[in-house]
RNA sequence: GGCGAGGUAGCAAAGUGGUAAUGCACUGGUCUGCAAAACCGGUAUGCGCGGGUUCAAUUCCCGCCCUCGCCUCCA
């Protein structure tokens, strides 16, 4: 098997090898959604990037602990339960499930440890109490508990926003009238505690300070802490998490315990819709529900996900999904062709060893895919022996499981049970044919399409094929 | 304003200091009564714009334009 993946990092700015600290298990986290509501495909570009990530180090014969939290408790959470006019726990539970019913459809595989921030509450007091008794952080007159920026000098490391204030200073008159934000020691100070406040409702924990509950950030380094320790091999979000989120995480950790936190960060660009942002008001925020009532299957979603470097913007279009359905066909028939007796599980990339060396460099997946099409136009499946097409087809499969697509069913296979009229329709057009009579023919055929079954023929007959 | 990412054929998207993968779409041929499918081909003298370095730049350097993201709780 080729070397480690090589993997862009967010924080040197380099592609280093990833290469698990323990030699063994690749420890890695990745932020996980905050469940109210379904998510949309940009959310899942993201989780599907780090599928590949994952699917790929497991590829190369690395195992791996993959941690992703659900944020079940913020003000969005709180709001839309009320909203709903159910418990907070109820609320979240249903989105979580919902959530997991879209990942299993886009073939994500399931987190090996999946922590909720509501079920780690004492773990994030403990944390925040650390980082008190280490001048860390201060407890405000109303209960809040605030991070200190100042007391951590690496803060704005990843970010590389080391020349902040200059912006703050901008932004202070807007800020300085947010009532949240006069209890705190300077306006870069972020909530790690917060107090309890009346539209809460019965969302609220007992702590030190008071009843309320624990700050967004906080969720993600306590639970990181509580699973994969101190130092860890590998972090993931979106590319807007880098700031705050990110560089507050890392703020948290670092001062409340001895280790250097992650060691890589990957952070996956966003995906655009139309060339242009998405947004709830545009209308141009798809859901895999939105997309399925348009006829398309979250393996075409997932291909199309897949089909741009996570690291560059990707624009998505309705007909990206239309090309990612022929994509995909194309494959399956391809695999189709190489198609021999019994198939061993796959075990080595074979004749796509180019495929699998893109992939390994900072996952080129559109290359990766480029590079399998080259082969499969190259190949002429006849001409092969049992023993070559078995080998080609186990490295078709190789590939096909490091980027975590499934084939389709061939149109044709795929036909549906034909009714009865459709049938009779068909037979009579091709007793016409047989009449040579090419006017009623063409027209029965015509009569079919608008009903929506193609027709092809062969010498022997014809079959009938959903259109 | 600061920081970051990107601008490659109709659409999407790789890649490289020596003259542009791949998928879709389009198109020519074989086949077919005609189609469909399949198979064999074709389609960017050009890689945002203007300079520079070089024997050679889409690829390196400088400037500019445009798009997108972040700038305190958005993947």
């Amino acid at each position: 098997m080729p070397a480690a993946l090589k993997l862009h990092d967010t924080l040197t700015r380099t592609d280093r090898e990833v290469t698990p600290l323990d030699g063994k298990t690749l420890r890695f986290y990745c932020c996980g959604p905050t469940v109210y509501g379904p998510a949309h495909i940009g959310n899942f570009r993201t989780f599907v990037a780090q599928d590949v990530m994952r699917r790929v180090v497991e590829a190369s014969g690395t195992a791996t602990l993959h941690v992703r939290n659900i944020t079940d408790v913020d003000d969005k959470t709180i709001r839309d339960s009320q909203k709903a006019a159910q418990t907070l726990l109820d609320f979240t539970q249903c989105w979580t499930q919902k959530f997991h019913t879209d990942c299993a459809a886009l073939s994500l595989l399931p987190p090996h440890i999946e922590p909720s921030a509501v079920a780690h509450i004492s773990q994030q007091v403990a944390m925040i109490e650390k980082l008190i008794a280490g001048g860390h952080a201060y407890a405000a007159a109303d209960g809040s508990v605030y991070f200190r920026v100042s007391s951590f000098k690496d803060y704005g490391r990843l970010s590389h926003l080391e020349d902040r204030e200059l912006r703050l200073g901008a932004s202070e008159a807007a800020s300085a009238t947010d009532s949240d934000e006069y209890t705190k020691d300077s306006l870069t100070d972020f909530a790690l505690w917060k107090a309890r406040k009346p539209e809460d409702g019965e969302n609220f924990w007992p702590s030190p300070w008071g009843e309320g509950r624990p700050g967004w950030h906080l969720e993600c380094s306590a639970m990181i802490l509580e699973y994969l320790g101190e130092d860890f091999d590998l972090h993931s979000g979106g590319v807007d998490l880098i700031f705050p989120h990110h560089e507050n995480e890392i703020a948290q950790s670092c001062c409340s315990t001895h280790g250097k936190f992650a060691h890589h960060w990957m952070h996956v660009a966003h995906l655009m819709v139309d060339g242009g942002k998405m947004s709830k008001s545009i209308g141009n925020l798809y859901t895999l529900e939105d997309l399925a009532k348009r006829g398309y299957s979250a393996a075409e979603v997932r291909y199309v996900l897949i089909s741009g470097h996570y690291r560059a913007p990707l624009n998505f279009t309705m007909h990206s999904l239309d090309s990612a359905r022929q994509a995909l066909q194309k494959l399956a028939k391809a695999d189709k062709a190489l198609e021999r007796g019994t198939a061993p599980l796959p075990a080595s990339p074979g004749p796509f060893a180019e495929a699998w060396e893109t992939l390994l460099n900072d996952l080129n997946v559109p290359g990766a895919i480029g590079s399998i099409f080259g082969v499969l136009n190259k190949l002429k499946p006849a001409a092969l022996s049992a023993e070559e097409a078995t080998a080609t087809r186990n490295g078709l499969h190789f590939m096909l499981q490091a980027l975590g697509l499934t084939l389709p069913a061939i149109a044709d296979e795929a036909a549906a049970d034909v009714p009865a009229d459709i049938q009779a329709l068909a037979q009579q057009r091709w007793d016409a044919k047989q009449a040579k009579d090419w006017a009623a023919a063409d027209i029965l055929r015509k009569q079919l399409e608008a009903a929506g079954w193609l027709i092809k023929d062969s010498k022997e007959g014809f079959t009938i094929i959903p259109k």
